[in-house]
DNA sequence: ATTATCTATAGATCTATAGATAATGC
DNA sequence: ATTATCTATAGATCTATAGATAATGC
């Protein structure tokens, strides 16, 4: 804590520093992409002086690096809680839940931070350890779906399209705000058990179990001391 | 035409200097955005010096503006077409052609230059006339949408689609080559029609007359001396 | 003493311009 | 003479580092 006084008065959302730049870094590069975004027009953003981002971050892909977390590492940090139930549960309730969770919490920011997987700049950059944790989360997604595509005899091409059914709520943010779009999540979760050959109404049925899980661990992580 | 000899070899596809820096500009500016792509890396690509481009463009935006045209010309182009025909074409039938060969465009070329579109950074940069040349194809194709909408008693909100649908072929340049990908485009029109609230047996019917349509504007313009 | 900021700047780009040069065409 | 290229470079960035400075905490 302490040091110098700013130059600006604080400006941004965020308790941190850290987050105060990183709230600024996802408004310019949503905006405006990572290569048109320079490290001073996100220093003016915060209101502070542009070396003065090197004292939290190494460099600039960093920042960007440390903005992909977000979005993985929230439902990453769900996983444990839906392995750790007693009685444990299916795998469809399982990914059900997972498909909820990830794709509320994508639609939860201030900015639609998933849609830089769509910037070309991104292949280029150096984004460890981002790419092993979306790596991670991915292969997660694959092997519950497996099981579930087993056991209803779908092609295991379908496999794949439970995780790409939820990255593409990215498109939904054109939506205006309000309670349509807040149950999108819960239309993906329910698309993702039909892609794999589970009928409308047993995927429907699995909400209730997904929202409890998703209170659960939301208290449970919240309640940190 | 002769001028000083280049210091490399010709490398790119086109016919004139032009079409090689466009080509090398599509296939950069696609792979790692235009802030992301320095003109220095196109003169590269192309095998010219960097200051060598600026005989042809005025500057780095022109040549995206070019690019960007290459997208809408085409299909302004049809339109006189479509209008001249003897007897004069259902709206139906003219809306059909358009859709059917403004996406087969879009699919046509070596680049997916129809996801320029979603670039951030293409807000800033000054593309006059492209956005003018655009914003006067998006305004025929809402003029015979609306037609149709009142005919068929469809909400008018139904008109803005079929230009938005067309341009979701961005999205299906990632399927593998062939066949199937080719036939989107059509499939494509044949939505246009039903989001309009014409049947698919009536959308489906209007395929052959949207061939004939676009293989003689073909025939014609390719004909020029 | 520690910390978060600041000022200043090196060194690497990047865009665009000025003017030289080496072909062809008349 | 005209043209398409070249070399050279100005001037404006941009990222990242070095080291000074002004707070708090001990």
């Amino acid at each position: 804590m302490a040091g110098r006084p700013r130059v600006h008065a604080q400006r941004r959302q965020g308790h941190t520093a850290r987050d105060e730049i990183l709230d600024a870094a996802g408004e310019l590069f949503t905006a405006t992409g990572y290569a048109g975004t320079s490290t001073r027009a996100i220093a003016e953003a915060v209101g502070v002086r542009q070396a003065s981002l090197y004292h939290y971050f190494k460099t600039k892909d960093d920042i960007l690096c440390a903005l992909l977390e977000q979005t993985v590492a929230p439902t990453l940090g769900f996983i444990p809680s839906l392995l750790g139930t007693e009685p444990a549960l299916t795998a469809d309730e399982h990914l059900h839940a997972l498909a909820a969770f990830d794709g509320a919490q994508l639609m939860s920011g201030r900015w639609n931070l998933g849609a830089l997987y769509l910037l070309p700049e991104l292949r280029e950059a150096k984004l460890e350890p981002f790419w092993s944790d979306r790596e991670r989360l991915r292969l997660h997604y694959l092997s519950v779906s497996r099981a579930l595509s087993r056991r209803t005899g779908v092609h295991e091409a379908a496999a794949d399209l439970p995780f790409r059914l939820v990255e593409s709520l990215v498109n939904v943010w054109s939506m205006p705000p309000g309670p349509e779009r807040c149950e999108m999540p819960f239309h993906v979760a329910d698309a993702c058990m039909r892609v794999l050959g589970i009928p409308d109404d047993a995927a429907a049925a699995l909400r209730s179990r997904s929202h409890r899980e998703i209170d659960r661990h939301n208290e449970n992580s919240s309640s940190d001391p």
